[in-house]
RNA sequence: GCGCCCGUAGCUCAACUGGAUAGAGCAUCCGCCUUCUAAGCGGACGGCUGCAGGUUCGAGCCCUGCCGGGCGCGCCA
């Protein structure tokens, strides 16, 4: 139960009751109207604007109205004070009781405390990755990667039916190249060539990729082939090559998202797509509503490729969609573009039935975003929405000095070589400690580091200490119950301290930010929130260094210490449920 | 030249989709370890939210124009 949004619908239903009797005018717009934590709590529990939102077009003072919404508050079930403050804003009280009731049915529900049904059921596509199927995932993969997942874990939990979705580019130049170097690696495998001599092809752009990952795909096709493609023309053998080669590609990308702890639902084929006869499907589609034609585009202002020269294109009728210039859909030589595919995919997507599409992108796609969701537009008749989040990159450090990396030298990271170097969940959690568009810094050192400065480790401590102190109530009172269910009835009214009462609400917030990380489609709220509790939590521990009497573990006061060992167990449940919309394990125990 | 993203304390970043006196950590300074894990906690200092206008009860957030940084810009995927 989101408290908030409880009170919201209470305040609603009393403006409603309002317009009936006349009070306010009828086709008030409410729905501006919202309830949130005040930012100063000594204000109060919960504040609303709704004075404020609609004292003007109610032709009232914010404060004449506030006054009147305040006198049917305070009769609220729940509300023990309601008071105008500022320009108009209504600051409420709840009742302890209110409070205490949350921490109760966080226990009882454990980690599905914060669940929501916000979404309703609808169906949500999250696509991300994507990375092109020609050879292992790199570091600069895995914040995407981790952001799609922990998107979709949080979508999840807020009520959504959603879909992991990877789309794979296999229909282009890039696989062709790879199944070229694909072939040189089969042919190194029959000792048809040497190293040396793949190498000089690398040099000599016969090939594109050299990396060490296609040995093991040689040995597999000269197992599989013997010598059948050795000295046959491409065209014999580059579809076969390329097709295992690819499925090869996948299944080591897979290996790399096991790794990272990340799988989908979908894996989509570009190339089967354009072999069903999608991209015609949708060319013709859209040719019917009047949105493809031959034209000719200008020339990029400012900057203008060499070769550039004007030429007729078939091309999309993106402007009518929000775009800036309309797209090409064929390339001269009669292929479809990749934006082709692309609107097939998206067509598909929206065919399949989803309410809701997202794709997560790196920011080197940002140029791309507007026509697809023109595509979006054009092909679900503006229904389905698409958000596209696009993901800065991410600066690798060692103790503050920049990671070395360039692909030419071929000494990029593998996003493998990172989880093995600092574990699956450190990866997961660093990598959301930020908004998408904003860059990051994944400094090695700092990240291992058990410090307040490194939030993985400080949240996970929390969750360590919380669990600690459980585990050591068994001595002290070694008859009780002490799960999370007998904790549930333990007399928490007794939970007294101002430090405290502000947990509980801290606590009490969570299925809140649940709901508005969800929402927003931003993870990173979540981590931030963690790193919230995880502070309040050890200040509240350190507390009880100072004074004795504020120890959680009372010897002298069974009841008060069960009270409190609720509380602990109320910070190691949400940042367990947190840290699993994350996908990152809790930790129960430091070493 | 056009489009998108970013610009917040000395540094790294938040700010709950327009709310109240813009918050944390690091760094600096001052306190706190015979204790449930001090690998921690409390306090002080620190701001013209890049600049200038606009919209309204109210702007870090929305609009316009500048300044600075990043990404992209017809047959690459």
């Amino acid at each position: 139960m989101n408290v908030f949004n409880a009170y919201k619908d209470r305040i609603l239903d009393l403006l409603r009751t309002l317009i009936s009797d006349g009070t306010l005018p009828a086709g008030l717009d409410l729905s501006r109207v919202t309830v949130e934590p005040p930012r100063d709590p000594a204000h109060g529990d919960l504040a609303t604007n709704a004075a404020m939102v609609l004292a003007k077009p109610a032709g009232l003072k914010p404060r004449d109205l506030a006054e009147t919404l305040c006198g049917r508050l305070r009769k609220e079930a729940g509300v023990s004070e309601a008071a105008v403050a500022g320009p108009g804003f209504i600051n409420m009280r709840l009742i302890p009781a209110v409070w205490l009731s949350i921490l109760r049915d966080c226990l009882r529900r454990g980690e599905g405390f914060g669940d929501s049904t916000l979404g309703g059921g609808r169906k949500v596509n999250v696509e991300f990755v994507s990375a092109n199927p020609t050879g292992p995932m790199h570091v600069g993969h895995a914040r995407g990667a981790v952001i799609g997942d922990a998107l979709a874990g949080l979508l999840e939990k807020a009520g959504y039916r959603v879909t992991r979705e990877y789309y794979v580019n296999d229909a282009g130049a890039q696989v062709d190249a790879l199944a070229r170097a694909a072939h040189a690696r089969y042919r190194q495998a029959l000792g048809r060539l040497s190293e040396d001599d793949i190498a000089a092809m690398l040099a000599g752009k016969e090939i594109e990729y050299g990396g060490d990952y296609l040995v093991p795909v040689g040995q597999a096709l000269a197992g599989e082939a013997g010598d059948r493609w050795a000295d046959t023309p491409e065209t014999e053998w580059l579809p076969e090559i390329r097709d295992r080669a690819v499925a090869m590609m996948l299944d080591l990308i897979r290996d790399d998202l096991a790794a990272l702890g990340v799988t989908f639902d979908v894996f989509t084929s570009e190339r089967a797509l354009v072999a069903a006869g999608r991209v015609d499907d949708t060319l013709s589609f859209l040719e019917d509503k009047g949105l493809i034609y031959t034209g000719v585009l200008e020339p990029p202002k400012g900057k203008t490729p060499e070769d550039w020269e004007p030429r007729p294109q078939t091309l999309f009728k993106a402007t009518g969609f929000g775009d800036d210039v309309d797209r090409p859909v064929r390339k001269s030589t009669g292929a479809w573009t990749y934006f082709a595919g692309d609107m097939a995919y998206h067509r598909d997507k929206v065919a399949r039935g989803f309410d809701d599409l997202i794709n997560v992108f790196g920011a080197d796609h940002g140029g791309y975003v507007k026509r697809l969701q023109a595509v979006v537009r054009a092909v679900g008749d503006g229904r389905v929405g698409l958000d596209v989040k696009l993901c800065q990159l991410v600066k690798l450090l060692d103790g503050g000095e920049p990671v070395k990396m360039s692909k030419r030298a071929g000494t990029f990271i593998t996003l493998r070589e990172v989880v093995d170097r600092v574990g699956r969940d450190v990866v997961r959690f660093i990598m959301l400690t930020r908004k998408n568009d904003a860059a990051l810094d994944f400094d090695f050192a700092k990240v291992t580091e058990q410090s307040r400065d490194n939030p993985v480790w400080y949240v996970q401590y929390a969750h360590a200490r919380a669990c600690s102190v459980v585990r050591h109530a068994a001595t002290v009172f070694p008859d009780r119950d002490r799960s999370p269910e007998a904790l549930a009835e333990a007399p928490i009214e007794r939970l007294e301290t101002h430090e405290e009462q502000a947990l509980i609400r801290l606590l009490a917030s969570w299925p809140r930010v649940v709901e508005g990380a969800a929402e927003a489609h931003e993870p990173h709220r979540v981590a931030f929130y963690l790193a919230e509790v995880a502070a309040a939590f050890h200040g509240l521990w350190t507390k009880g260094k100072d004074e004795a009497d504020l120890r959680f573990l009372l010897p002298d006061d069974e009841a008060l210490s069960l009270a409190r060992l609720a509380l602990v167990q109320g910070v190691a449940t949400v940042i367990a449920s947190g840290l699993r919309v994350f996908g990152v394990q809790p930790v129960r125990e430091l070493r």
